[in-house]
DNA sequence: AGGCGTGTTGCATTCACTGCAACACTCATT
DNA sequence: AATGAGTGTTGCAGTGAATGCAACACGCCT
């Protein structure tokens, strides 16, 4: 919409591959060197790119800041936090958060497991979509049509044998899942984690964000993850209801 | 330098805040509304700020996705990780890795205590600049006029009644730190926390992170956290050695 | 219906952005 | 030293893209 904005913020996931010098910034952007130059310029004077030593250009510090202060200043993310932590404290496996947006799932926050063998994930990386258990609860609420244009435009990658193929299997997946209110994801990203995980809800009953326990198979069996779930569930429900009902300002 | 992306970028931190919609963002913009409604898509084209379903505009997940690559591609942080993870199963103490960038400093990874008791923080937080052992490391470690320069600019807020109270006593911890080649924060953030330091070196001697051990009173006293200095230093080269050195990469 | 507070669109004006070409600078190479 | 290739940087003139305006559309409340 605007040419300007448009080039500069083009930069960024550009710079996000690796660091990178003007000549290469411009040609990829399809300007003049000066163009760039100007553009790099005012990215680098709001601390979103940084020049390093060899002049090339990184992302700079004020993006991690930025995205930091947001994840801090999401309600849901405040509530949640300490149910989450009792969660862990209950049965030790790591205990995730995440909401949907826009086509990504991301997860907001997490608390790691006790045992010495953890499962690799970060706070605002986006989730994999088609095999995540709490993408597909968060998915699973969405409007129909929305949902099964969503489920058309995803890739399907074969992290393992047990990752969902295709998009029919997908939207068959989500109506189960829609129907039982909650969802599992047995090994579909990584051949030995399972997880298990439940919806949390708004006022209005809409899914506004998904909460999941993960263990992987030398701590705990599948079958044994899911002896969990009420405890899960309830977790959700406790959160849903804080969420939506009074919050805990107005308790004091 | 280019007016319309600077005006595009000033909305972040104003989002960063919290929630606003469009009136409020051209105002403080000092911009027309119509103006800042095409700002504002440009931004949400690139996923960098979301609308939520008030119709007011949050920043987006592209914001994290991209502060997270960015995080993920720094090599220091990939090469160092692996030496702070063995750090931590020796003690079982938090362990941070820093880096300096334009006038912040922050953390760029984080290994968690395995004691109940832990310390808050955030991988892309920016430092507590003026009382962090990283930090004194860090900023030791610049040119003398730019140092001089940045402890005049900095706060000096008084975290407890340990911290740097101004830039004269700062720069003359930051004389004691370049001259010893470690650094501690004892009490200077949080009452009951301390910290131990080192630096972390490229193949010219300059510091290019740094790292820390940091543990609560009541898990070690300030005189127990500092017989770890000895296992810090040593780590803090091994890092040193292998990123200035021939890469991992080599070595096979 | 009416009136307020939103967000949105088309359009003329103008000013900010663009590309160019010339310049400055650092390295290699001879 | 001198040359040249490869960078990043600056001043300038032309123009197209961004701007503010005013009119419109919509939802919400009385």
């Amino acid at each position: 919409m605007s040419q300007t904005v448009d080039r500069a913020l083009s930069i960024l996931p550009l710079l996000a591959e690796g660091p990178a010098d003007l000549g290469q910034v411009a040609d990829r952007l399809g300007v003049h060197k000066s163009t760039a130059l100007r553009l790099l310029r005012t990215l680098h004077e709001h601390g979103m790119v940084y020049r390093q030593s060899d002049q090339r250009y990184r992302l700079g510090a004020r993006l991690f800041a930025l995205a930091q202060e947001a994840m801090e200043n999401l309600d849901i993310r405040e509530i949640a936090h300490t149910h989450l932590v009792r969660l862990n404290e209950k049965c030790g496996h790591t205990v995730h958060l995440a909401v949907y947006e826009e086509n990504e799932v991301l997860y907001i926050d997490k608390v790691e497991s006790r045992y010495p063998v953890r499962m690799y994930s970060r706070i605002g990386k986006p989730v994999a979509i088609t095999v995540a258990a709490v993408a597909k609860l968060l998915l699973a609420d969405l409007p129909e049509h929305e949902r099964r244009a969503l489920a058309e435009k995803l890739d399907y990658p074969m992290y393992t044998s047990r990752s969902t193929p295709h998009a029919t299997a997908f939207l068959q997946e989500l109506a189960k899942v829609r129907e039982q209110g909650w969802a599992t994801d047995l090994g579909g990203h990584e051949e030995s984690i399972n997880c298990v995980a439940a919806p949390i809800r708004g006022a209005d009953g809409r899914v506004v964000a998904a909460m999941s326990v993960s263990a992987p198979n030398v701590v705990v069996t599948a079958d044994e993850l899911l002896t969990l779930l009420p405890l899960v569930r309830r977790t959700a429900d406790a959160i849903s209801g804080e969420y939506s009902g009074r919050t805990p300002a107005e308790l004091q």
